[in-house]
DNA sequence: GACCAGGCACATC
DNA sequence: GATGTGCATGGT
């Protein structure tokens, strides 16, 4: 007797939350830097502090990556602080728009002009950009059908019966999910947020 | 006043 | 490769 809990694959955990929430068109800023400055500034933080910090960019007209190179560290740091960390973010920003710059002459466009493979290890190359937020700017702003793997993607796995693959390394995530589903930009997308939107709705019921 | 929130680097074993 | 620690704000 198979005593094992049915568990869905990932295709179909993903229509069963298409068929609840429907199509999230969801897209984490206005432009492929606000994009790439919410990922950094979003690691291990709350999004509402992460807006706070990048509406005090977008007020001083540094939401972009020539100003962030040509202003003072201690500047950024002041305008991110809502974000926490800001000392070590603000070094991490420095890293991202200084490599932009000495490798691509500052230009996104040169920079998204590699390879899936040789730009997400270029990207891993920065300080400060791991494999989330790495694969983050991968999806959201050079729009690649890689899956990003957060935390809210593992408490997903586990709330579905997928405990051990949940605890697993971060590509180990990112494969269970890659080998099931077709090779789709917009799939990944919506699927990222929708998983989002679900524990965003739980935690409301929670809260009730 | 704990506890948590869309990580990462670095040290150590 | 696994585990532990520092980094910091703001909401519940």
């Amino acid at each position: 007797m198979n005593r094992k809990k049915q568990r869905l694959s990932a295709l179909k955990l993903y229509e069963t939350l298409y068929a609840q929430y429907g199509p999230q068109g969801w897209w984490p800023g206005r432009t492929r830097a606000e994009i790439i400055i919410g990922a950094i500034l979003t690691q291990n933080t709350a999004w509402i502090n992460v807006e706070k910090a990048i509406a005090n960019l977008r007020r001083h007209r540094a939401l972009n990556f020539e100003t962030l190179r040509k202003i003072p560290r201690a500047q950024i740091a002041e305008w991110i602080r809502p974000a926490g960390y800001f000392n070590q973010k603000t070094g991490y920003l420095k890293a991202f728009v200084q490599m932009l710059h000495r490798d691509c002459d500052g230009s996104l466009n040169r920079l998204f002009k590699l390879e899936t493979p040789a730009l997400r290890k270029k990207l891993l190359a920065v300080k400060g950009t791991g494999p989330e937020t790495a694969d983050s700017i991968l999806l959201y702003a050079a729009k690649r059908p890689v899956f990003v793997v957060d935390a809210y993607t593992r408490r997903f796995l586990a709330a579905h019966g997928y405990k051990k693959t949940a605890a697993a390394s971060y590509d180990s995530v990112a494969a269970f999910f890659t080998a099931q589903l077709p090779e789709d930009v917009q799939l990944f997308n919506e699927y990222h947020a929708l998983i989002v939107r679900r524990a965003k709705a739980q935690k409301r019921t929670r809260a009730e």
